[in-house]
DNA sequence: GGCGTACGCAACCATATGGTTGCGTGTTTG
DNA sequence: CAAACACGCAACCATATGGTTGCGTACGCC
């Protein structure tokens, strides 16, 4: 019950505070950590720490085992890197947007379509 | 005054807010555009778009330029670009960290190469 | 000059968020 | 079996955050 992988919200959220990244960072740094063995080395309660995971978890950042007593998180990278691409989907839309429309403002007003207000701005 | 760029921390904060993600959105398909052309088509108060802005401008994804009484403001990639690199970066060292450990794990503690090992990956 | 528009600043609000402590329960292990 | 350990759940707190309204002021236009 955690199929959250497209939805990039949670994702940019979690990552979003630096207590979290630290947590994530420390899951990943150990492969596979319990709430109890991180909050041993933040500044943070183990409860925080709970609550931080819980958030990754949410965010498909990490995965749960049960192992006997312990709950065993393990990062995944998966989420991440999806998110890296969407941002760079949409920055380069951006980037033709905008070098597009610059473009446009540069021409030597040759062809004039459209009833388009007088070129000068401002 | 707004030469934060390699701090991910603020992009990252400012990316996490959807209605953020929409103002932003909504200043890069204009190429430039004021808190009040955005507001007027969000469901949001012109001053919560400028306080918008503030966070954007701020992490860098967005730049002022006062045209007579109106603050023009524009989309910048850049930031984005740079958070989503750090990101892969991130990803792929938790990637050989993951894989590693995995391979120790499994390893029946025989030939220990470091070589290219054998490709399990999803 | 005078009016309307576009800002910026500040006060205020409600809710979300990060964090803490306390407590009851399941799991090991001596 | 009983003591320890590791959890999960819940109550609580303080502050950050998104959003609103009100107001004084700078700039543009008749």
């Amino acid at each position: 019950m955690t199929m959250r992988g497209d939805d990039i919200e949670p994702v940019l959220a979690a990552l979003a505070d630096p207590t979290r990244r630290r947590v994530l960072d420390a899951v990943a740094s150990r492969g596979e950590a319990t709430a109890t063995m991180i909050a041993a080395e933040l500044p943070v309660s183990r409860q925080a720490v709970v609550k931080h995971l819980g958030v990754l978890d949410q965010a498909g950042l990490v995965t749960g085992r049960k192992a006997g007593r312990e709950m065993l998180y393990t990062a995944r990278p998966e989420p991440l890197d999806n998110a890296a691409r969407w941002m760079d989907a949409v920055a380069a839309e951006w980037d033709a947007r905008l070098a597009r429309i610059k473009h446009l403002a540069e021409l030597p007003a040759s062809a004039a379509e459209t009833g388009a207000p007088a070129g000068d701005e401002r």
